[in-house]
DNA sequence: GAGCGTATGTTCGGTAACGCACATAGAAGT
DNA sequence: ACTTCTATGTGCGTTACCGAACATACGCTC
């Protein structure tokens, strides 16, 4: 059972045994609330967390207070990347986009398992250029593509990473996150409403018709989600026996950070 | 004379003195030829290029053929991240946008020197971090900012890669790396040049007041730039001795790639 | 120095997204 | 039932950028 919601999350499924078993000993579920920051912008990244069925959002905070999102992270991959490569810190506030539960390690044991040079290296390595050419695409995308296209991507990339086909968000939320206004948001949405290719209310958000939105979404999703499956391929016959809730009594509030819920 | 060529990349610089002399041995000094073709976008790469004194962007093709940079590298970086990650491919296409020279050398010696786990390894991961925040920032500037600003953003970026305050760049040319019109261009840069900020005549752009640029210039280059100095910390006094041509006999032209100058 | 190719300048109508103001409507509490 | 809060819907003038057409002007070649 322990070891079936470890590979739940990819990076992590995807280790040979012994390494698998050595991470797990420092591994600790926790619980993600919806809005909790989990690495604020610039400050210290102690742990990493390997999401398992919630949805992490990496989001630029401009100076006037705007917002971008620059990636999506799911259970495909890890939050926290800064700590593999050095820095330590990053100027990208992660934030709980949907809320669920995660792997959580300190820094300093990944680094540890990543300096053996074993399948953890190759594996973060690869999820690195995975999210660097995701990231790239959010700048392709907001360069050429309308609002419209800019929010079938969006949606279809998060259910990819939750289980269902629902998601809670508000279109508030959507509008932060694209870096768009929310009255944008409410006029694409209700374009795709009344094709059916979604419905939603108040906040929730169901995907009726995912052909349709791949049809009206943009290249960008198809290039970052093959490169994803080209980087980290994934049995997803495996996902099956993921997620599974362990005993919610084990489970460990993340530090909330100053500002969680800031949008 | 040799080495001093070496450590006019600030990655190659950075590296203790074994290690530097371990990669010597495999690098060659290549020509950069201006609108080269070096990596196409999906081709396996075959080399890392170390730039000297060359600017190279990466940019993303679309399937309508509109293009748009997702980054700038100069002597600051190194060209095929993939090989490192362990890709060895990327949707990016990397052309080279200042002609000059830089250091190339196979992947395997790379990631061999790289699996060492020394300081190669060290400066490569600080250095993906700071291509993954120039990326992400890239996206928020798309999202977020006029192209006047991001014009001068752009300007700065490409000065601040090369030798002096002059750069070989037509208005057509700058439009494709920023995604927009020529006309746009030409209506933003006559604006700075009007204020004397810069000075331009076909093709030919000289920076003549730095200052006023960073000052028209949004956040996101300034956010870039103290990324890259925090994790790739540099001694600009080292720079002096960088440069200095060897003998152009000993250059090898790279592999022309099928479209070279497609733009 | 005439001709030509390329780089830059300018104009004009069209449109996507913005900023703002306000209307409606579901959900939650008293 | 009533208020209150939050989420969604809509209209309107403004702006930045687009697409296309066209004008100028520089620099090269013959």
């Amino acid at each position: 059972m322990f070891s079936n919601g470890i590979v739940a999350n990819h990076i992590l499924g995807a280790l040979v045994a012994p390494e698998r078993e050595r991470l797990a000993a420092h591994l600790e579920r926790v619980k993600m609330v919806l809005g909790t920051v989990i690495h604020e912008a610039g400050a210290l990244q102690a742990h990493v967390y390997f999401p398992i069925d919630c949805v992490v959002s990496l989001l630029y905070v401009l100076e006037n207070g705007d917002t971008a999102e620059v990636a999506i992270i799911g259970n495909d991959g890890v939050v926290g990347m800064p700590i593999i490569t050095g820095g330590s810190r990053s100027p990208h506030r992660a934030i709980v986009q949907a809320g669920g539960s995660a792997w959580r390690m300190h820094a300093r044991d990944l680094r540890e398992e990543f300096e053996r040079g074993g399948s953890a290296q190759q594996m973060l390595l690869r999820y690195s250029q995975a999210l660097t050419i995701q990231i790239g695409q959010t700048a392709v995308c907001n360069r050429h593509h309308s609002l419209d296209q800019q929010l079938c991507r969006w949606l279809l990339m998060s259910i990819d990473r939750l289980a269902g086909n629902e998601l809670s968000m508000t279109q508030d939320l959507i509008a932060h996150m694209l870096g768009v206004r929310r009255e944008g948001v409410t006029q694409a949405a209700g374009k795709l409403q009344r094709t059916g290719a979604i419905s939603y209310q108040r906040g929730r958000i169901t995907v009726l018709d995912r052909t349709h939105l791949e049809a009206l979404s943009c290249e960008c999703y198809k290039v970052v989600k093959d490169e994803y499956s080209r980087l980290l391929p994934w049995d997803t016959t495996a996902e099956a026996n993921a997620g599974g809730g362990g005993d919610d009594a084990s489970l460990h509030e993340p530090e909330m950070v100053g500002c969680a819920r800031a949008l």
